[in-house]
DNA sequence: CTCCAGAAGTATACAATGTAAACTCAATCA
DNA sequence: TGATTGAGTTTACATTGTATACTTCTGGAG
């Protein structure tokens, strides 16, 4: 008796490992093929396509979330900012096509619990460098600065030269955090 | 005699019109409609659908950069990049299907030089504000915040509450601009 | 055991899309 | 005049997402 998964998460694992090597969206046919299954199969298990994206997206901020978990363990804090913020844009790199996928706005209304998760990690570090009142925004600026990073550089809009800026720009930042309160 | 406009002119009007008022990417065949000719007419101007979007996403640009300069004109420079950046996500805000389009990674080899352009208004404006060497990383530091932000409130990623902290959050950052120098 | 209801998957069909290939037709120029 | 060429059309085709209708298998209720 071998183990069974389901077909559902068959098509997730499918379509997350087509996303690996090809830097489209895949399709769908492409997904259930993958999986040896009928064109229609997934609608077993899905609402449509886009329900389906949405999964793959949620299980993309999971993954996330656990590398910068991982960036997270430093004794200081804007050392471990500065990390999750590397490791935010080497994730982006590393899987340019689920990158796009978690960021695509067809998706964007649908599992936001996971969204959620994923950048409290960054806000529980900034809550322990700035006052309370601070945090939210502080938050969203930092997350917003990765993620401008890593949206201009998949789409090719970065010059060579300021590629190794990125690294430079986050570490500006974080040691401005905190320098205009008053 | 009237004015006669080509029919490249004409698509570009008419795709630029479309992504005004439809929140998804218009197909060719839509575009082609609204110009008035077959489906086939575009390729004499363009030599496939990515060469269309390539032209309008770059107009875009043109239109971003006029945006960007108009709100640029303020006596204090950090009050211009302030501005600017504002400026930067009304724009996104008002377009966009349009923005999406100009940052989407399938048309990123082309029409490199109007991004160029655009950027270098914001550039310029740092340029008063921070020693040289500290210039290029600072501005794609500002650059990449205003587009994470855009990108993410156009992903549909932004609580309401969080929705308001992008003034506070770009406020934020233009007043540390320079803190972490040494 | 029988039977059958529902779940899971398949086969077929269709409209929309990007684009190749072949055609039409007017303007230009030897 | 007559050939050429640029601009557009018509037709055709593969690919996509998905609706509809079919099959097949399985786990109880009688």
């Amino acid at each position: 008796m071998d183990i069974q998964i389901g077909l559902r998460e068959t098509l997730i694992a499918a379509a997350l490992r087509i996303l690996e090597t090809e830097s489209e969206e895949p399709t769908l046919r492409s997904v259930a093929r993958a999986a040896g299954v009928s064109a229609m199969a997934p609608y077993r298990h899905f609402p449509d396509k886009a329900g389906l994206m949405a999964a793959v997206a949620n299980r993309g901020f999971e993954m996330l979330r656990s590398v910068l978990v991982i960036a997270d363990d430093k004794p200081d804090p804007r050392e471990a900012v500065f990390a999750q913020g590397m490791a935010f844009i080497d994730f982006a790199r590393a899987n340019p096509a689920l990158f796009r996928l978690m960021y695509s706005h067809q998706y964007g209304h649908a599992g936001i619990d996971a969204v959620r998760d994923t950048y409290d990690v960054l806000a529980r570090r900034i809550a322990s460098i700035l006052p309370m009142h601070a945090v939210t925004a502080a938050t969203l600026a930092c997350r917003s600065l990765v993620q401008g990073m890593a949206t201009i550089e998949l789409a090719g809009r970065l010059a060579p030269a300021e590629r190794d800026d990125v690294a430079v720009a986050l570490g500006l930042f974080v040691s401005g955090l905190g320098a205009g309160l008053g």
